[in-house]
DNA sequence: GCCAACGTTGGC
DNA sequence: GCCAACGTTGGC
């Protein structure tokens, strides 16, 4: 089991929206970066945990846990003119871009960016990293319960 | 709005 | 393969 953490702008898709869709799980779509695209592709597995990031926000922070709910799948998006997504070159036949579909375990309190950078415990997390932007980062078990331990139930 | 950092593109 | 230019990310 591993796991990993997802920045998704609010704007587009917070936490909230996870909690109200159906079965509280929602498609993954977007990633346009092939280390993050490689990361679902090769690396991820359902079950697998996910710390929910909302980035590009006012506060920006942890707002939640999901995992992981299916296999990666293509990205739908990136075939729809009509998207910010689309990808005129990626071909249906030999799709480019793929996501998972991630689902809610539970919505918790904010825990902020700058409360992550003030635990010791949570250095070494790649998102914290100078100059970080993957979307899509692995977390260690050890980040992974140092992260729990600071999450506050909602 | 600013700016640092990084990924991608494309000429050579 | 190199590398400069450009676009994007994302915190502040």
């Amino acid at each position: 089991m591993a796991y990993w953490l997802m920045k998704s702008e609010p704007n587009e898709c917070s936490i909230d929206d996870l909690a109200q869709a159906p079965r509280q799980t929602l498609p993954w779509t977007g990633v346009r970066n092939y280390q993050a695209r490689n990361f679902m592709r090769d690396r991820f597995a359902p079950g697998d945990g996910v710390l929910f990031y909302h980035s590009s926000c006012p506060q920006p922070g942890i707002a939640g846990v999901a995992e992981v709910a299916s296999p990666a799948l293509t990205d739908a998006t990136q075939f729809d003119p009509t998207s910010p997504y689309y990808d005129p070159a990626s071909k249906p036949d030999a799709p480019r871009w793929l996501g998972v579909d991630v689902k809610l375990v539970r919505k918790t309190q904010l825990l902020p960016l700058a409360e992550m950078r003030a635990a010791p415990a949570l250095a070494t997390m790649k998102v914290l990293q100078r100059g970080n932007r993957l979307s899509i980062t692995p977390v260690s078990a050890a980040e992974w319960s140092a992260v729990l331990a600071l999450l506050a139930p909602a």
